[in-house]
This record gives structure tokens, sequence and C-alpha cells, in this order.
DNA sequence: AAATATAGTGTCAATACAACACTAAGTCAA
DNA sequence: TTGACTTAGTGTTGTATTGACACTATATTT
């Protein structure tokens, strides 16, 4: 279905980057193109808009399409749109960015032949278009955003234990964290619910393991609480 | 120049939400459309992107278009783009908000007859098209960022007592501030210029007046120096 | 039983924060 | 000119928060 316009108009895409968390710190989803331009390169995953859907339904069905990832932690980032950034046409693209619990899914390359790998985000290949540029501005959000709003918990199994999660905080914000300090205050916020369990097949003492209580979490938000760690 | 498509297209415009503050409060500055829909209601000012601008290059001339605005602080807030947020066709927008100073400027209907006013953020009319929620999510941003970043410099005049920005602070802020505890913490800052001048033509004993001092504020930022107030 | 590996815990000093009231300096009007 | 008025400007103190710091507990492995 041809459509006419007065005047050209540019193109709309969505753009996700999709974080992760293993034991080698944190990890970025890409996609290799398949097509020109920049073929071959990663890229972040991301698609055209369709004109029936939300933006954020857009960024996550090129997600489920491209990555199989469903259910995942998205928040819009930024809307990059500078000429030029695509060689092609005029592209404005809304970029998101995702958190997802890295034990709980499998990626898997689309029906198309691009594949699909975690990158280590310290150690980046050359990405396609201005993706380093929306990239850069994810791991600044997260950063920014983790201090204040306990999202952090997306990227942990539903069972944690404190040290995990002081890891969590440690490869975000790229500095060491004084365990008491940290325990302290993490307990503090009152949004953590201990459970009755432990690590399981550790060769050490097994830590017990909190889960993120998000009524609580829900409840003091309401109140107006400062989520600063 | 008719422009065809394989598919139909979103058209792409960009809104802003321009603040200024006077004596009475926070305003913000609106234009009563012209045309329909939402003929003879207010609206943020805004307009179509062209192809060959930057997104922010869009904005500032649509300000200056509609408003005769020129050189304002302005910043990218958020994209909204749901699906019927335009009556006639999916139309997705990029918000952004701009603070001015109220003394420097004064605003002018466009060429076309549609008028230009300054309306108290308190007591706003019924806004077309999703601009209340875009308004709304200015405010907030607003409110967040002041508290980190010494943005509310631009809406002072060039020279300011510590008064007015401290009645800056409490009309954004929606609270009030002890007048010693503001006055060590600005100070403590370290980016105000203090002036050997004075307010004129006052009914009491005049304040000192003060500079944002921009070349501290830059090597203090760069240091992660922590702007909070 | 010893070695190893991580879990888990409290104190103290320094700093930051919040509450609080009076004097100083100018204008204006009687 | 003096008194009333209006806003500017200034320090201290108690309280809360933060950051630095080291050892014991508990499990596994050899």
């Amino acid at each position: 279905m041809p459509a006419t316009y007065d005047h050209p108009r540019a193109a709309l895409t969505v753009d996700c980057a999709v974080f992760g968390l293993d034991d080698d710190g944190l990890k970025v989803l890409l996609i290799q193109r398949g097509i020109e331009p920049f073929a071959g390169r990663w890229a972040l995953p991301g698609g055209f808009v369709h004109l029936d859907e939300t933006l954020e339904q857009a960024a996550l069905r090129e997600l489920r399409e491209e990555t199989g990832l469903e259910r995942v932690f998205l928040e819009q980032l930024y809307t990059f749109g500078d000429p030029g950034r695509d060689p092609r046409e005029r592209v404005v693209t809304v970029a998101y960015y995702a958190l997802v619990r890295l034990g709980d899914h499998t990626v898997q390359a689309a029906t198309d032949a691009r594949s699909v790998a975690w990158f280590a985000t310290d150690d980046l290949p050359a990405l396609a278009f201005d993706h380093d540029a929306i990239l850069a501005a994810a791991l600044n959000r997260l950063q920014a955003k983790v201090r204040y709003q306990p999202i952090g918990f997306e990227l942990l199994p539903p069972k944690f234990s404190l040290t995990q999660l002081q890891r969590l905080y440690e490869t975000v914000l790229e500095r060491p964290l004084d365990k008491r300090n940290f325990r302290k205050k993490a307990l503090a916020l009152g949004i953590l619910q201990e459970l009755d369990e432990v690590e399981q097949d550790v060769a050490h003492r097994a830590a017990r393991l909190y889960r993120f209580d998000e009524a609580a979490y829900r409840q003091k938000l309401a109140d107006g609480f400062n989520f600063e760690l």
C-alpha cells in the first residue's frame, strides 16, 4: 500500500540497548547486520515503528522478533535524529534501554540469518550507525538511575544474596563499595525480603537469599521515600 | 515535491514546554491554535521537523517562528508517540523543555494570527492533543533536574540577588527553604560570582547582586562535583 | 583436622544537615 | 529628623548520615 505525502518524511525506528549481568560484568546484546548499510557490523536490535503500535510496543516487538526476549524491563532513553545518522535517508530513532536477567533467557537469532550475542560493555566492537553514541547514553542513564531507583534488581535472579547485589552495584557504578556499609544501607531501604533459603552448591559458607519486595517498594515510592544507595 | 513510500509513515514533530519565572511564580508559554483539530485551544509551541535539520534545530526554529524566542536553554525531554494522540493521523512528537529569562524577551505572536501568552503552571487551561501530559512531564523533569544541576540560573536575569535565587528554588520545588541554610549552600557551590553591585530602586536595604560563574561551573562539573541544593 | 573461601557483623570519628532569631541598612512618611 | 517599615545578612548547636575499618562464623574440600 503505497503512501504519498506533500513533503518527504523521516523514517521512524526504535533501538534497544539491552543489558545483562554475569560473572564477568555488564553485557549488552547486539545483533549482526545482514544487509547494507553496515552489513556484517554489530548493531543494537531495533527496527521500524508500525503505525498501529506505541513506541514501547514497537521496541518490545523488535526485541522479541530479533532476539527472542520477552517481558523485560524497558524504559525510553532518548531520541536520536541527526540528519546523516543513516546514510540512506533521514531516520529518527527512539532509543530504549532494557534490563534482563541473564539466566532467565537464552537469546536466539531471529528467523533470518543474523546472529545475536552478548558483548562486555567495556570491550565493544565498532557499531553500525550512531549506535555507539546511543549505547554510551544508555550506560550513562543506567549508572545515574541505579543511584536513586532500585532498578538493578531487574538484572539479578529473583532470589539473590547481598553479595550478588553488591557486585551488581559495583559493576554498574564502576567502583568498589564497602561491604558492611553496603549491607546496612541495602537492608535499610526496606525493600528486601529475607528468605529462609541459602545459596546451593557453593564451596564455602552459603549466603542467605533475599527477594526484591515489590509491594514494599511501591508503598515506599508512593510515600516519597528516597532510594539512594 | 510529493514523496511516495511503500508503507505509510508517521509524521514527526517537535513540541516545546517553555518556562519562565516572574513574581507570581512559574509560567509556561502557550500558543492558541488557529486551525483544526483543537482550533482555539491552547497548545505547546511546536511543528514539523524538516528533513535537513536536527531535532534540536527544529525545536529552536519553531520557537523562533511561533514565539519570537531565541537563544534559550533547551533540552530534550521525552518522545510521545501513542497512536491516537493526534486525531488526524499518526504523529510522533519529540518534546523539549526550555528555560528563558522573562525580562530578556517579549514574546510575540507569529506572522499568522495565533496568539501567544504566558500561563501560570498551577492554573492552566485545557490543552490540545496530549500536551497536558507533556507539560506535566516537563514540570517533573525541571523539578528533578534543578536538584542536582544548576539550570535554574537560566530563569533568572544575569545579575540576581540570593533572595531571588532562593525564591526560584522555592517556586520550582514547591516548598519553603531556610534562608541561612540556603545561602550557605548556594555560596558553597562555588559557582556564584559576587559583584560590586546592589539592587536598584527598592524600598528597603538593597541586596548584593551575584552572577552565575559559568567558567567555575564547567571546571567543577569536569571534576565530578555534586551540585545538589 | 586443617586449609580455604566467603558470609556476616559493630564502632567511632568526621561530615553534613536542619532548626532557629536577631541586627544591619536602606526607604518612606509624618 | 526621627520613627516605622521592609528586606538583607549573619552563626551556633544538636542530630543524622557517612565512611573507614578487621575480625569471627560457617560451610566445603582435601
